[in-house]
RNA sequence: GACGCUGUAGUGUAGCGGUUAACACGCGGCUCUCAUGAGGCCGAGAUCGAGGGUUCAACUCCCUCCAGCGUCACCA
């Protein structure tokens, strides 16, 4: 049976359309979903909105929409952004989705059974204005930064988890799993503050009522997080899919950590579920230097974008210019998109295509007795700064193949001797480029293999290629100004 | 404030005990002409934040300082 692999990317909260930022972790996520599937692994792949919540039903109540109407518009925003991006995901969850509620539902009778979830009261800072709690940390000395008014320290009933009880549980998991937590530094965070306190917290809600209903009590709805995490489990829970649990990989944001690494664990382990084995936090990109924001509404959309410079150079340049691995913020800026793009997608990959091919239909090529060590060794390459999550780098290797290739041409000159034999060899470089590339750029790769008339699969990494007749490529990449 | 991370050519990054300190872009020169005015070759450019220490040997380990950044729970 071939190994599994089930990764998830945050849902993203449906008060805003979707970002750059948002997109970063789809593709990145989505070509670590494409390499697994190219090693010939079972990938399961999901991605969705998540659609409770306070702020949603604020959100709603702004546009004059009912909630559902207004999450349903939005949410389609995020699938139709994600489709223009190529992100190949094996199913959309929202939260709103039937069989998600009876999942959570299920999972909190578990909790329940294990003893771990209790009525309380919840005690917060509220400013009768904005209807809403405060932490100490938002309002400082206690007054309503919007109201600028003392706030009332309020009681409400609720009903908690304990995760106190799961304090020495996570230290272990941490210490004895220390792939739970990447990158290393997000590990060391969460340890020193699981090691100095744990609380319980707060799962349901009484204020307002766009949530799932609380199965132990009527009048409260579910508090937004702990429905959320849970979408990772119920997309397991359709037909057919339930031999992907647990997940093998959580993709999201640095700003979820604690949630992915404290809560989340803690629930499975009440829920008697097993654990994923790694949450991947990763950095956050700003836009041309700035943070993006929805306040400051500079939060260019991402359909914008791929209008502007095309999926793959999106992609291309999301994956190359940040060292993922190390979870670093970065700065998508698009002076360097463009720079990358005429550079290394036009100059470097579509000039390849674009010289070879048009010396293969000149001249055709040749079968010939070729070395297929540099392809391997590339390979090998690929394949360890994959496991590493070091997308930047995999991708390094590959132009620098590319390099190689076009050194190769300059050397044999085979517009002088018109030696079919090394526009053979030539062109079997480009199919591997092609195939180590398709993860990353999908869209691009199909159009390579098409005009070379090879398929996309690992087989063929080595395999010689068909002799067919070339016909010059069109333009992969079109230059920018 | 607590804890943690980072500081390497103009820019973005790599290296993490012994390298001529690497790569990409940018910059200067030369050159081919099959190709998207693309490609190839050569070159300039870094006393590796500062100061101590450990070591035969430090960008690489330790300490101090300076600078920047991050996390600090109900924010998806």
């Amino acid at each position: 049976m071939a190994k599994k692999f089930y990764i998830t990317t945050a849902i993203d909260y449906v008060n805003a359309e979707p970002h750059i930022g948002h997109a970063y972790q789809k593709i990145v996520a989505d070509t670590l979903a494409r390499w697994n599937k190219l090693l010939g692994v079972d990938v399961f792949f999901i991605t969705g909105t998540d659609e409770h919540g306070k702020k949603v039903a604020e959100s709603a109540e702004k546009a004059e929409k009912k909630p559902k109407a207004f999450v349903d518009e939005i949410s389609k925003k995020f699938k139709e952004a994600w489709k223009s991006l190529n992100i190949k995901y094996d199913r959309f969850i929202r939260t709103t989705d039937e069989d998600h509620k009876k999942v959570v539902e299920e999972f909190i009778k578990k909790c329940d059974k294990s003893g771990d979830i209790y009525k309380g009261e919840y005690e917060g800072y509220y400013c009768t204005g904005c209807e809403a709690y405060y932490t100490e940390k938002d309002a400082f000395d206690l007054v309503c930064p919007v109201h600028q008014r003392p706030l009332e320290k309020l009681k409400e009933e609720s009903y908690f988890f304990k995760l106190s009880k799961y304090q020495k549980y996570l230290l272990n998991l941490y210490k004895n799993h220390p792939e739970f937590i990447l990158p290393k530094q997000r590990r060391n965070e969460v340890i020193s503050k699981v090691k100095k306190e744990l609380k319980d917290f707060s799962i349901t809600r009484t204020s307002f009522d766009w949530g799932i209903p609380f199965p132990l009590d009527n009048n409260h709805v579910i508090y937004v997080w702990f429905d959320a995490l849970i979408n990772y489990y119920t997309a397991t829970k359709q037909q057919g899919k339930q031999k992907y649990w647990p997940a093998d990989l959580h993709v999201l944001g640095k700003d979820n950590t604690w949630f992915h690494t404290v809560y989340w664990p803690a629930m499975l382990k009440s829920a008697g579920l097993k654990l994923p084995r790694t949450t991947f936090n990763h950095g956050f990109l700003s836009f041309n230097g700035k943070k993006i924001s929805k306040s400051l509404g500079n939060a260019i959309s991402v359909q914008q974008l791929v209008d502007k410079y095309g999926a793959d150079t999106i992609r291309y340049f999301s994956l190359r210019q940040f060292p993922f691995a190390s979870g670093e913020d970065g700065n998508f800026s698009e002076k360097s998109l463009i720079q990358r793009h005429n550079n290394e997608l036009a100059n470097k990959l579509g000039n390849l295509v674009s010289r070879v091919s048009a010396l293969a239909e000149k001249y055709g090529i040749e079968k010939s007795d070729m070395d297929f060590h540099c392809i391997k060794q590339t390979y090998a390459e690929v394949k360890r700064y994959m496991e590493n999550y070091e997308l930047d780098k995999a991708l390094n290797s590959i132009f620098a193949y590319i390099d190689n290739t076009n050194q190769f041409l300059q050397d044999k000159k085979p517009w002088e001797t018109k030696d079919k034999r090394v526009l053979y060899e030539a062109t079997n470089n480009i199919k591997a480029t092609t195939i180590l590339l398709f993860p990353f750029i999908p869209e691009t790769s199909e159009r390579i293999a098409k005009t070379f008339g090879f398929k996309i699969s690992l087989d063929e990494l080595e395999k010689p290629l068909k002799t067919i007749k070339i016909k010059k490529s069109p333009i992969l990449f079109q230059k920018i100004k």
